[in-house]
RNA sequence: GCAGAAAUGGUGGAAUGGUAGACACGACAGACUUAAAAUCUGUUGAGGCGGAAGCCUCGUGCGGGUUCAAGUCCCGCUUUCUGUACCA
């Protein structure tokens, strides 16, 4: 019988559906293992080959660790609120629900083809009203909640209120928006409104007016995630800057949390590191300057303590509110054109220019450490959103500061002996403070290091300020004005936000006539008919942003149906966390962050057991597309061969790739792809046409996408999965070319024929001891293969493994068993198939995984044997424990040495303390 | 600029400090076939010696170093990819 894919793959999709086999239930009995995959956006392309990479290596190890006796939670699902399906509604005013759902049903065909083991019982899809009900009421917990610094974890509002009640805002530690002094008289004081308005300072889930990333084109904000290089991730579009009212999360309270718990994963280090950077954590001191003639004080932040001798000057960033108040009346019209004309320039264009620009506010300030006077100036290089939005200006030893000061002519001041500034600054953090001396403390003589040091405990003594770590990490900013989104369950009275009943939840997302924005320039939201409560409040018209819905999906699929809680204590306490997480790397910034910190916000109220959620996370590399060309020579329809096109003025042409097969085009096909092709002429060499090739994204546009469904259909799943694999390491990116599939589709037919074979033979013949061998080194190198996630070379030692059992021209049954079982997880399908052929019942997912026996594989102690000039040196491994008289010794006395000695003494010994002997003969 | 990763045949890629190039593609030659496809066998890093079995030299981006032994470890470069950036 041929090998037949198709008919064995389908017949056993359907079986695993029948018998339910990946349903996964509590069982403490068995260790518990959660594998997950990043679930996917549902877009209308459907899936390229790329994107079932890190399933097929999750799938792979979820099979591996079931195999092994672990009780496997392995689930998928969508997320599928997101941008394009609203923007495709805007084009074509169909509901983003519905195009959302067929894209769900055609990435489900997909997926189902390829054979994974997940338990679609447990499937969550973010727009779900069942799902983003648990969305909303996290958002509620924190909207109660504040940060206590000192306990360092989120605690119940009415606690904070309790302590303003009693003590004010003494004594409390609190992570806050801005530094606020209530005492308990004017708290018992207050209204209603301005209590709550008070309120939001603290709350984790806050409202906040900041200044934000608008981006026009998309009509919304976006988080710091959502922008790169001043345009939009997504459409990429031109992204300004504004001051408005929006819905934030603090996650910078969480900031050291996020930081310290890296430590505790396994996770890579170029992942860690880019969380890192992103938290960016730095040390200094904040301290303030007293505003010449003013009561005023401009508060800083500096890592760089020890320059404050060298403050020529200092710049505020343009939207500080410093800015209004210093500025004098003889420069307040500069002030106000300069402040207009960065209002007008997007944030790519100030990227981009990165031209020096300001101006002088016409005030002053003191330097606290030397008391000279040093004028005040307003710059867009400054960042309102970075530590106070004002900075000390050290133009000798910072390179945007001595930019300014060149361009505008003020003065720069060295403070490292030696260091010539007269062409550039100098950056480096080291050397021998001079020019440092003032009335009150002299640094000249430290080096930087003692010098940060000493400034900064002169500043906390002298009340200068006071030493601060800050962060660059930002609260996130959690309002969209946009329609496909989680609504917010709040409504407005007396304009001040309040939190709907939990018995609202979920609260649906309404219906709208059109998904643009109002006239008013108000979210699509408010077109929605009746959306206030009964009472008549208006509701919020933002909807909540992206990350929100994939935030805590992991701990929904542990207790999908649940509808009393997000996750039930039985569910949550045997299932626990990830034990391994698969994804892409895009996402190291956004939702690996933010999922973090609402999972450590869960952990705070005692909901969940984990403070981390993904101990274990690898990151699948990107598959590239292989892109064809074909040369026009200009203004002809005759196409040139690769080789041959330097000879004429030629133009490459995108070819469709499934029209070329090994770079050789099918030129019939070519002729019949377009219409303008039809009479094409061709110029070949060795009477065929060569392609040129490129490695580029895998787009339509490029002609380079393969889809996973022609490969199975062509190949079947078992193929796919292997050759996905086959490719390279799991982690590095890497262009996806189908011509090498063959390889392993061979393979499977061999191996199809071989077991004809084996299950033909005598079920009582032992396997002979070429059979054990092979299958044992087998099973020792994939077992270690997989716990390495190398299974590149895994299925390269499957090949080998065959090719030597074919070898032995014996075929026994027990061999076979042996390679079907570690082959499962790899290949499910034929697997199923033999190992049912072999007389199994029930499925191979539960066929425990084969341990190695050692006895089988030793080999000859003798090793890399060489000659040279006549000599001859061989190396003989020997226990690293026995003294060195005793290795050489044994390794002379060694039979298999003995070949190589040949009678004669050896001419030079080298004993290698610990294993090895070197023998020159 | 900063951070991380990488560089090995025609191609994708293997190598706990121990015979570099596993495995696969492609190419070449052969078998089967009227022929093609499929399948099978052999060769395939470069250069050289030999009738042959076989043998020698050189070879992992570049330059140094450690070691009996380096693709692998250390120092200094070059290039590529990824992330990030007026973060004071």
């Amino acid at each position: 019988m041929e090998y037949n894919h198709k008919d064995i793959e389908a017949r056993w999709q359907q079986f695993w559906k029948d018998s339910q086999v990946y349903r996964a239930e509590i069982d403490k009995s068995r260790p518990k293992f959660y594998v997950l995959d990043m679930f996917p956006y549902p877009s209308g392309a459907g899936l390229h080959v790329g994107h079932p990479l890190g399933y097929i290596a999750s799938d792979i190890f979820a099979r591996y660790k079931r195999q092994k006796g672990f009780n496997v939670l392995h689930p998928m699902g969508y997320d599928a609120y997101g941008l394009p399906a609203e923007q495709y509604a805007i084009q074509t005013g169909q509901h983003p629900e519905v195009t959302t759902r067929a894209n769900i049903a055609r990435y489900r065909e997909q997926l189902d083809k390829i054979g994974f083991c997940y338990d679609w019982s447990r499937e969550v899809r973010t727009c779900d009203p069942g799902y983003y009900k648990w969305t909303q009421w996290a958002f509620m917990q924190m909207f109660n909640s504040w940060y206590d610094r000192s306990q360092n974890k989120a605690r119940p509002i009415s606690e904070l209120e309790a302590h303003l009640a009693a003590r004010g805002t003494e004594g409390l530690n609190a992570a806050q928006s801005k530094e606020l002094h209530i005492t308990a008289a004017e708290w018992n004081a207050m209204p209603e409104k301005e209590r709550r308005q008070a309120l939001m300072n603290w709350r984790i889930a806050y409202q906040g007016n900041s200044v934000v990333n608008w981006c026009p084109k998309l009509g919304t904000v976006l988080a710091n995630d959502e922008v790169s290089e001043g345009v939009s991730v997504r459409g990429g579009y031109p992204v300004e800057q504004r001051q408005m009212t929006q819905w934030l999360l603090r996650v910078s309270a969480y900031a050291q949390r996020l930081l310290d718990g890296l430590e505790t994963l396994e996770w890579t280090d170029s992942l860690k590191e880019t969380q890192r950077n992103w938290i960016g954590r730095s040390e200094g001191a904040e301290m303030r300057f007293k505003v010449k003639d003013s009561d005023l004080e401009l508060e800083i932040f500096t890592t760089r303590a020890d320059t404050v001798f060298g403050v020529t000057f200092m710049v505020l960033a343009p939207e500080s509110k410093y800015v209004q108040q210093l500025t004098t009346p003889e420069q307040r019209e500069a002030v106000e054109a300069y402040l207009e004309q960065v209002r007008h320039k997007t944030e790519r264009e100030r990227q981009i220019e990165k031209k020096v620009s300001g101006v002088f506010t016409g005030a002053y300030a003191i330097n606290p450490l030397s008391g000279k006077e040093i004028p005040v100036w307003v710059s867009d290089y400054v960042l309102a959103g970075y530590g106070t939005g004002a900075i000390m200006a050290v133009p000798a030893h910072d390179s945007r500061d001595y930019a300014f000061a060149r361009h505008f002519n003020l003065p720069v001041v060295p403070l490292i002996e030696g260091a010539d500034v007269s062409e550039e600054c100098f950056e480096a953090k080291e050397g021998i403070i001079c020019n440092s001396e003032g009335p009150t403390l002299n640094l000249n003589g430290l080096t930087v290091k003692e010098g940060i040091a000493r400034t900064k405990q002169f500043i906390e003594e002298a009340r200068l300020g006071k030493v601060k770590v800050n962060y660059r990490l930002r609260d996130a900013i959690f309002s969209r004005q946009r329609y496909w989104g989680e609504p917010f369950p709040v409504y407005y009275k007396d304009e001040v936000p309040y939190l709907m009943d939990e018995s609202a939840l979920p609260l649906e997302l309404p219906e709208v006539p059109s998904y643009l924005p109002t006239e008013s320039g108000e979210p699509p939201l408010g077109r929605a008919q009746g959306w206030h409560t009964p009472d008549g409040f208006p509701i919020e018209l933002c909807t909540m942003p992206g990350f929100a819905g994939s935030s805590a999906y992991y701990l929904r699929y542990m207790d999908p149906h649940n509808n009393d809680a997000l996750v039930g204590r039985e569910a949550n306490d045997y299932w626990q966390d990830v034990d391994l997480y698969i994804g892409g790397t895009e996402h190291a910034t956004g939702h690996l962050i933010y999922s973090r910190f609402w999972n450590k916000f869960l952990f705070d109220l005692g909901l969940v057991c984990r403070d981390e959620p993904y101990r274990r996370l690898v990151n699948q590399g990107m598959i590239q597309g292989r892109s064809n060309f074909v040369y026009r020579i200009k203004d002809t329809n005759t196409f040139v061969s690769r080789g041959l096109k330097d000879q004429h003025d030629v133009t490459p042409i995108h070819v469709d790739v499934n029209i070329v097969s090994n770079d050789r085009l099918d030129l019939e096909a070519f002729r019949a792809w377009r219409p303008e092709y039809k009479d094409a002429e061709f110029i070949l060499e060795d009477g065929e046409y060569l392609c040129g090739y490129a490695v580029e994204k895998m787009s339509k546009s490029m002609f380079n996408v393969v889809n996973p469904d022609d490969i199975v259909e062509r190949y079947g799943a078992d193929t796919l999965r292997l050759y996905e694999m086959f490719l390279g390491p799991l982690e590095q990116s890497k262009p996806w070319d189908t011509n090498g599939i063959d390889g392993v589709s061979r393979f499977l037919k061999k191996l199809w024929n071989y077991a004809e074979k084996a299950l033909a033979d005598d079920p009582q013949r032992p396997a002979t001891p070429e059979e054990l061998k092979a299958v044992h080194k087998l099973i020792k190198k994939v077992s270690a293969d997989v716990e390495n996630f190398s299974f590149n070379t895994s299925v390269a030692a499957f090949m080998v493994a065959l090719g030597e059992l074919t070898a032995t021209k014996k075929a026994s049954r027990h061999a076979l068993e042996l390679f079907v079982r570690v082959l499962a997880p790899f290949a499910p399908h034929i697997s199923e198939e033999l190992w049912h052929q072999l007389g199994h019942e029930g499925s191979v997912v539960d066929a425990e995984w084969p341990s190695w026996n050692e006895d089988y594989l030793k080999e000859s102690v003798v090793k890399y044997p060489v000659s040279f000039n006549g000599k001859v040196r061989f190396t003989i491994e020997q226990p690293a424990d026995a003294p060195r008289e005793v290795v050489q010794e044994a390794a002379l006395s060694n039979p298999a040495a003995a070949k190589w000695l040949d009678g004669k003494e050896p001419r030079k010994i080298i004993v290698v303390p610990g294993k090895i002997v070197n023998v020159v003969v």
